[in-house]
DNA sequence: CAGGTGGGCGAAATCGTATGCCTGCATCGT
DNA sequence: ACGATGCAGGCATACGATTTCGCCCACCTG
């Protein structure tokens, strides 16, 4: 910037006042901004957003934390958040919060090297790292989460309506004529709880109880919800229907099944959560409840920004904004088999 | 800084001396950089990483540019970037480059803040956005391309050995009785030319010719991959074998199967490339050829840690490192059907 | 006892950009 | 003709750290 100062024949501060283009108190004469310009150009400048930031001003980096990498929902939601957050001009810092066994506290700085993030977007249950969650919610930087699943409900929040996303899928199967209806939750520690509830309150609610053992718990991984299958089918009354808290495990289920013989959907009904990408072109294709994954990135992400731009509203207590998922019937439901 | 400057009774520069730990000229009485260190804890300092980078030290920071996130294989690739990166102390920025018609020519510092990171890592082919691949030879930071496809090789490059994959793949199919193999390419415009030579070279190698219209091009996706097998099917002479030039791909190519009622492996044997999460668990699971992902990508982050570190290195011919995949047997494959 | 030596630390420059304040000059008004 | 006004742009400083010099003092040596 001291260059094209010195080729264009101007001060560093007419300089700057052009090239940052905003309106600025200090009127410049047409002449010497194109003059400016030009030279700018001919030196291919290029601004250091290093010094930008270190006047306070915006770094233009949104922080991405994120629990789980190798989840494909996850994967579906970064993709989702990096075009939104490039449509609003702002790149995207990854940070990876080790998904399990974290037990040596990790800091906000271990994760993220905050100071440089305008705001910071959370995905998923961070509740294991409570040192994490301290760190920033003692610093300046606006927090949006995402899927907080069981997190207290500290920063401002973008969920799904999980218990409605778990009632229409028992529904559609039950609608269906099923009864022996299991459940696989898939879980990091404390994950996707309320889903596990919505669907332990949906059997009581319908069937008088829960068949004993019909709730099982998997890691949030394919094989989780493939060795999970196994489990049910080992049962003396398996089920006819399971549901899956997630599309990934729904997979692993539907994998199971294959290796086990047992037809989907003929004898085994399967339902998933997410409509993730994969969702509609497995084998046989999966029932799954869709989650606006775009759209709640979206909103999160315009939420971001608005707090980033505006510290002042940060003051205010933390919004909820939930989104409603929907039933999406594809191949892998039928009626129970008769017997 | 300075407010532990004065709670300490030091100057500034001591505590920059005592907190970068580093090996400094100057020495350091023992009881002050206690001192200094603990009133850094009690005043809760975090360093501010702009400052830092404004003095030419580095930002721990990698750019990572890819070409398309909802691609499976790329989502994988990155959260092994990621880990990788944090592994070295960096953290990953991520940069999205539209997958299509990005005719608008997308300069260096609309994808990314360059000036930003240490350095950058391609993923995937880039051949579309020429400016931007020239704003990159022309800047500082030092670039690791991987997976370049068909882009020149002007940077340090890490690739796998997509013949000789095909090869592998091709040679499993033929060992177990087929002739009639299709092959369907995943293209975005120019990518994975290397498999399909191979595969037209193998084909002509050991049959004299390719089967005209098996060689079939789709765009890389789940759909592209189901439409290209119905396109094959729908031929009079439909193969009884297809490979796929991406894992991506020959799960679109499953689903349609089992859409068409052609069951996997009895009628049609299905191998993939890449062995992504998801290819151990498809119904049925996919046999494939492994890219043994994460220690390329740990070499890539290796070199690229590497050339930030010592920019002198980046004066050397570029280097190229090739890996080399393996086939990995599952149950999508099977001797053809008789008739 | 004087000069040398080196340990421990402070002052100040520096990185690239943004901005508040000030100044020089020309035009305008009276 | 002289002061008031307004336009254009320069000067200086701040941001938060790193780093180069150099200062001071205590101790060692001859």
């Amino acid at each position: 910037m001291r260059d094209i100062a010195a080729a264009a024949a101007v001060s560093q501060s007419t300089v700057s006042r052009v090239l940052s283009g905003a309106p600025t108190a200090v009127p410049i004469a047409p002449e010497t901004r194109q003059r400016v310009l030009r030279t700018a150009r001919e030196l291919g400048y290029r601004p250091n957003p290093l010094a930008r930031g270190l006047r306070g001003a915006s770094t233009n980096l949104i922080g991405a934390v994120v629990r789980d990498f190798s989840d494909l929902f996850f994967a579906g939601a970064i993709e989702a958040l990096v075009v939104e957050s490039m449509a609003h001009g702002y790149n995207v810092v990854l940070g990876h919060v080790p998904g399990r066994a974290g037990d040596e506290a990790l800091s906000l700085t271990t994760v993220l090297e905050t100071r440089h993030t305008d705001a910071v977007v959370l995905l998923g249950d961070m509740q294991q790292h409570p040192q994490f969650l301290a760190d920033l919610r003692n610093s300046i930087v606006p927090v949006v989460a995402l899927w907080p699943g069981t997190s207290p409900r500290e920063f401002p929040t973008v969920d799904a309506d999980d218990r409605a996303g778990i009632r229409a899928g028992l529904e559609h199967l039950v609608s269906l004529g099923h009864k022996r209806i299991a459940y696989v939750n898939a879980e990091l520690p404390n994950e996707y709880r309320a889903r596990e509830e919505a669907y332990l309150d949906f059997m009581r609610d319908r069937f008088g109880a829960v068949p004993p053992g019909y709730a099982e718990r998997s890691p949030s991984t394919l094989a989780g919800g493939d060795a999970a299958l196994r489990r049910l089918m080992d049962r003396p009354d398996p089920p006819t229907a399971v549901a899956a808290s997630t599309d990934v495990v729904a997979v692993g289920v539907l994998h199971a099944a294959h290796s086990l013989g047992v037809t989907v959907p003929d004898r085994l009904s399967v339902v998933g959560f997410d409509d993730i990408a994969i969702a509609a072109h497995t084998v046989p294709a999966l029932t799954t409840v869709r989650m606006p994954i775009s759209e709640i990135v979206g909103y999160a992400v315009t939420q971001a920004v608005r707090l980033a731009r505006e510290p002042a509203d940060a003051q205010r207590p933390p919004a909820l904004e939930i989104f409603q998922p929907a039933l999406i019937v594809r191949d892998s439901t039928a009626p129970p088999a008769l017997r």
